[in-house]
DNA sequence: CCATTTAAAGACTAAATACTCTTAAATCTT
DNA sequence: AAGATTTAAGAGTATTTAGTCTTTAAATGG
């Protein structure tokens, strides 16, 4: 569905929110917490910035941040930067030009899960998401136990 | 969202299933009509045959056809034959283990998405789409006009 | 200025996906 | 039996995705 550099940025931008912090975020303690190749992270993370989504700043004390409240990123964002946005208008059965005009069989209730799935992003915040953890105490690691509970 | 080998298979699926005839479909008219690599699709469609969605014959008057009458065919057989059933069950953030029990934050809006595509490729027979085509004069292939008008 | 810390950039490798090509096997026609 | 037609199977190639490694550049602190 999604490519794994987007999920893994879906995942590290939502650590970063979680910690809720104003400082820059070190790559690596990304990468350590949620079990990522520390170069791989890098480039995605580049990714990011580069759609000003992050921030980025070198040096000692540097590292990544949210490039604005996480009220105001949502999933589809960093989606899109990733992946692009082939997902959300693609045609199922990958005919060139499928649309209204010219319908595949399946148009019409394919793009109803499309816009379905679109809508679900597009509502999805950051802010909203890192809530949710703190309130239910869930993870966005592979490990065992919830969030704030990584020993167990 | 889906491979390649996927959206060829449910098109080479569908077009047979749009003749209508008892008679072996020989690979090479079928890939010569979709614009699909004939040994790419002889691949996808050994698949299909393995998991007894299609029939092959070899020698002349052979092909493929349909194992059963094309209601009883939907798109989510031809999927699951291709690319696996990980669709229907992966955690958007790839979280081992995210279910009902352990969920990663968006479980529960991801799982509603996922299962309303599951529904849907469930409830997409082959003969459903198959008569929405000469309905609506509905094409499967990249080429201009409909499905029964290739010239204009 | 120098060492350290950090991201940026780019080359490189590995694995998965998307094909292509060749050979074999089955089937039919003559 | 011979030759043509067609799928099956497997090896081989190309492209994309995933991931690693090295070098460079920016920033800080002493």
């Amino acid at each position: 569905m999604f490519s794994k550099a987007c999920v893994y940025g879906l995942r590290a931008a939502l650590y970063v929110a979680t910690l809720d912090k104003q400082a820059f975020v070190p790559i690596k303690t990304i990468s350590d917490h949620l079990d990522i190749s520390f170069h791989f992270l890098t480039k995605i993370l580049q990714t990011l910035t580069q759609h000003h989504i992050m921030l980025s700043y070198r040096g000692p004390n540097g590292g990544i941040a949210l490039a604005r409240p996480a009220e105001q990123i949502n999933a589809i964002q960093i989606v899109e930067a990733i992946d692009g946005t082939r997902l959300f208008s693609d045609c199922i059965l990958d005919l060139p030009g499928c649309g209204t005009q010219r319908p595949c069989p399946m148009h019409e209730q394919w793009s109803r899960i499309r816009s379905e799935m679109k809508h679900l992003l597009e509502t999805t915040t950051l802010a909203g998401l890192s809530e949710r953890i703190s309130q239910f105490d869930l993870r966005i690691t592979a490990d065992e136990g919830g969030f704030n509970s990584p020993g167990g």
